[in-house]
DNA sequence: AATATGATCTTCT
DNA sequence: GAAGATCATATTT
């Protein structure tokens, strides 16, 4: 319980690639948050979404710069939080060069410690398939608000850490929940994984990694 | 100043 | 499968 295994922050080279390089890379990372109560949460990084540069025109660097997302055009490595539907927030990694506009989504982790705080944060789960088993009730479960938005998930309380190589088969699809470039295949999961979301979804290719 | 629009989740049918 | 909750940001008056 007091013994977590030695975390290794991804470095900031790890997300300075084409997002739809980055996305399938994160499946099998650990996503590490510590709570300012010490309490600490992780998860295995099941399932993402690449969101490209200025030629995606479902990518929120299509849009003209706010203050609050103007930091995805800038080095690669932060978190990128807003606020969803008006009430959830999704956790992106600003990824790609310097000055594209490039995020990934983490839309789903499997649990892995912190299992108790997670059910705490989100009373509605009545499973645990249903802790984060989406973009917003993954920040939900992690307690991930705006609050760290622009967060440098290389070292700090929200940190995406290398993990042991796990065998997987690789699940491509469209991305969810969007009107633009619906048909791009830029969601990557890992098939057959439970704790995916949207586990009907037909996928469009499959491949060894 | 006002309105339209979501990278969602839950509950109900 | 469909609707409603709810608000930051962008676009329109």
């Amino acid at each position: 319980m007091n013994r977590f295994p030695k975390l290794t922050p991804l470095s900031r080279h790890f997300f300075a690639r084409r997002a739809d390089l980055v996305a399938p890379a994160l499946l099998g990372k650990l996503l590490v948050r510590r709570l300012d109560n010490g309490v600490v949460l992780m998860g295995r990084i099941v399932e993402t979404e690449a969101y490209l540069g200025p030629e995606d025109p479902a990518s929120h660097s299509i849009r003209r710069r706010s203050a609050a997302a103007q930091h995805i055009w800038g080095p690669p490595g932060f978190a990128y939080v807003y606020l969803c539907m008006g009430m959830y927030y999704c956790l992106n990694v600003v990824v790609e060069p310097e000055g594209r506009g490039g995020c990934v989504l983490l839309r789903a982790v499997e649990p892995l410690t912190g299992l108790e705080t997670m059910r705490l944060h989100r009373p509605r789960a009545r499973t645990d398939y249903e802790l984060c088993s989406g973009p917003g009730k993954l920040c939900q479960a992690f307690a991930i608000t705006a609050k760290l938005n622009k967060a440098d998930m290389t070292a700090g309380d929200l940190v995406i850490a290398e993990a042991e190589k796990i065998q997987f088969a690789l699940g491509v699809s469209p991305r969810i929940g969007i009107s633009k470039a619906v048909d791009w295949p830029l969601r990557f999961y890992m098939a057959g994984n439970p704790y995916v979301s949207h586990p009907n979804k037909p996928q469009v290719t499959k491949r060894a990694v």
